[in-house]
DNA sequence: GTCTATATAGGGATAGAC
DNA sequence: GTCTATCCCTATATAGAC
């Protein structure tokens, strides 16, 4: 076994990941993952049986980078204004550097949500709960307004995430440049932070 | 309605606005639509020429729909905190009934922009300038912290459209039921003008 | 206008040589 | 393991009867 061997299938999941991302699972072509893997269409289905197989080793491999680093961020031992520092500054670096991830995992959940159930029972705890009492615990400790701590989770994860998923709308919206919607969404790393804790502090 | 009448192209239109926002454009099967409106898939080609042609009149219904609601709602006369409020209602109230759309436009745009450009081009203004030109009004004044207006415009369309984008995700996430999601939603459209004032607002 | 039947193409998958 | 050639089904689109 040489690591010549791995070489191919190694192509293939970047080549898919890729492909996958930039046009969906219906809108990908089996030829384009071989075209961009440098590779033959057939050696796809010799690594993996079919399109499905290979759309499942990608879509399962971005929920795993992605939904438990949020969770492991929000369920920390960080006291809560340190948290939701850290959970814009890391998580939104993350997405910098994976942009399309929003946009794929949404579209493809939504267009079959079985996939995400199968992910959710063998793979990992979906619910922030030590995030969610410990904004009840701020809360009783009058550090904070009181309100309903689901509605604190999702305003984070909207903020951090949305601007991502509707970035071709909001550059044209903004009238910016590829350049300078980079730079907004960086400014916003430092911005929201303020803007999210402002918000939360009991005057 | 039968096939005999003639209402068959608004059939085909309602059809396909439901087919394409649940499947997207590749997803979609020229049949499904044809059993969706009762009537046969050669029909779908005598009204409109092509699976093209139909996507084309339902998405750009879809923009028009939703993008200038926003902008007449952000660009009316009405004073900044009251304003605020009737965005959240309104828009929250318009997503309700129509909770695909946010996915649907979204993962369409980020995988064919020029459709984009030349709505834009030619049907509507797409930057909100008398709303940014209210929030330096009110910074200005000394009623709202100092800031970017735009972080404030962008952090309004993420809080009121994410959750319905991440409906799927959320919703398993928060482990709630259709009418629980639904309900959170509802809460949420009363929570939000106060989260986001209460950010802004001058100490 | 609406149908049935069919042409045509495209794309996922397999066979078999090397 | 990797290629070329090919199978075969599915989906868009058209032809033509009524």
């Amino acid at each position: 076994m040489g690591p010549t061997e791995h070489h191919s299938e190694e192509a293939i999941l970047n080549a898919a990941q890729i492909v996958f991302l930039r046009r969906g699972f219906y809108g990908t072509r089996m030829q384009e993952i071989a075209d961009e893997a440098g590779i033959n269409k057939a050696l796809l289905h010799y690594y993996f049986r079919s399109k499905d197989k290979i759309f499942e080793a990608i879509f399962l491999g971005s929920l795993k980078n992605f939904l438990p680093q949020i969770l492991e961020i929000l369920d920390s031992d960080e006291p809560f204004e340190k948290k939701i520092n850290t959970f814009f500054s890391n998580y939104i670096g993350l997405l910098l550097k994976n942009p399309h991830i929003p946009n794929f995992i949404m579209h493809e959940v939504a267009h079959n949500p079985e996939r995400l159930q199968s992910f959710f029972k063998k793979s990992f705890e979906a619910i922030p709960k030590k995030f969610l009492k410990q904004i009840k615990d701020e809360i009783d400790a009058g550090r904070i307004e009181k309100q309903d701590p689901r509605h604190i989770l999702v305003s984070l994860l909207s903020l951090a995430i949305f601007p991502f998923a509707a970035k071709p709308i909001l550059q044209f919206g903004l009238n910016l440049t590829d350049e300078e919607f980079k730079q907004f969404i960086i400014e916003r790393k430092k911005y929201l932070p303020e803007f999210v804790m402002k918000s939360l502090r009991k005057k």
